[in-house]
DNA sequence: AACGTCCTCAACCGCGTGAGT
DNA sequence: CACTCACGCGGTTGAGGACGT
């Protein structure tokens, strides 16, 4: 159900799009914005598939697009992304100013991927792969854990991306509202205080990712300029104090400039608590339709725990084990039973451990690598 | 020059989901 | 509550250019 007829509508042209038809498209868009576009084809004069049409624009006629070769940082926050999030094209995009999601997208497969596999680095995983084969249970679990992370992580970049949009949208409309009530009333001072004010910048406050950045920062020596309006990723501009982390990696990751955990972890505490992000607006009950029971306090204590603790490389696996997927899905009762089977997988997660140090130099290694075979394979194109 | 293979990326397809009725 | 519509997303395809023989 739901799903409408596209294409196979007889007389619906397909395939590449002519100069003539993007000249009717923008001119059309540019007239009356975007938006319906099922309605839009025939009222452009074009004979394509609304769908057909929102993909011209979205991943080609959109004025804010930058096209061309992608810059070394650019690669970098993809890999960066894309362990966190996986193929979670558009919330990779969100940090990517410019740049589409289909983009990003065919950049990692025809780029990115093969280059990481070439380099004996599993695409998926992000692992080297021969530890993803000789590890076990153990690092396969961690890398679930991190990909159901990645996946509420993931959500909060995708609400934090669409709150900026609205605000941007509220506050023309907040200027416009107040310009009519100005002329309407006068200069009533009250005015002023029936509008709310948008939004906080989005990039003054620190968020998981900012760990991320954090740590990457740290294991490549180097910083990310990411020039993203809704980017999360902005730890410098947040004006966090920098207080040394406790162990592995993250001690590391402190002290090149690293991060403060315990805010950190305060503040995914209280966005689990109240289930709203007082910065963003980010909704827990939006995000998962209501109900996320695995975000009761001993579950969330060692989720934020486990998770800064797998973003900073201490991907001790006693951090994984406390956030499986199954009672990431289940809820805490279930996490309660499943504490039980903890010791039995104690076994494995010292199997795990052996690879703590390469999951600590991993971000060297890929960056690294990185590095040189672009520069090795195209030197111009990284020296904007 | 001709042919075959590889590579890239724009575009398509099918699915999931939220909004509206 | 059931259904339709519209949209966005991720996976896949295929045309055309680049490259090798």
């Amino acid at each position: 159900m739901g799903r409408s007829p596209c294409c196979e509508k007889v007389g619906l042209k397909k395939g590449p799009w002519t100069p003539e038809e993007d000249q009717k498209l923008l001119a059309y868009i540019e007239k009356h914005g975007n938006g319906s576009w099922r309605a839009l084809p025939a009222k452009a004069g074009l004979q394509r598939c609304g769908k057909s049409c929102r993909l011209r624009w979205t991943n080609y006629l959109r004025p804010d697009i930058k096209r061309g070769e992608f810059s070394l940082q650019e690669e970098q926050t993809i890999i960066q992304l894309h362990a966190l999030l996986g193929n979670r094209w558009s919330a990779i995009a969100t940090h990517l100013p410019k740049r589409t999601d289909n983009e990003i997208k065919n950049y990692w497969n025809t780029h990115l991927k093969k280059r990481l596999a070439k380099m004996g680095i599993d695409p998926c995983t992000h692992k080297a792969k021969s530890d993803t084969l000789s590890s076990g249970d153990g690092h396969l679990k961690s890398v679930a854990n991190l990909s159901h992370m990645a996946q509420w992580e993931s959500a909060r970049l995708e609400a934090e991306a669409r709150l900026a949009r609205e605000s941007k949208f509220r506050a023309a409309s907040n200027s416009m509202i107040l310009q009519q009530q100005q002329q309407q009333m006068g200069s009533s001072s009250s005015s002023s205080s029936t509008v709310p004010p948008p939004p906080a910048p989005l990039a003054t406050k620190a968020s998981g990712l900012d760990v991320l950045r954090a740590w990457a920062g740290a294991n490549q020596g180097d910083r990310i300029d990411l020039e993203s309006p809704t980017s999360t990723l902005s730890f410098a501009a947040a004006g966090v104090g920098f207080v040394d982390a406790s162990a592995g990696a993250a001690s590391a990751a402190s002290h090149q400039g690293g991060v403060n955990l315990e805010p950190e972890r305060a503040e995914w505490r209280s966005l689990a608590k109240d289930g709203v992000d007082s910065f963003t607006g980010f909704s827990m009950e939006a995000a998962f339709g209501g109900e996320a029971p695995w975000l009761s306090e001993p579950y969330w204590g060692q989720f934020g725990a486990g998770f800064t603790g797998l973003l900073l490389g201490d991907s001790a696996p006693q951090k994984a084990s406390d956030c499986r997927d199954d009672s990431y899905a289940n809820g805490p009762e279930t996490f309660a039973q499943e504490e039980a089977e903890e010791e039995e997988e104690e076994e494995e997660e010292e199997e795990a451990l052996e690879g703590e140090e390469e999951s600590k130099n991993y971000w060297n290694s890929i960056l690294n690598s990185v590095n040189s075979s672009s520069s090795s394979n195209s030197p111009p194109l990284f020296c904007d």
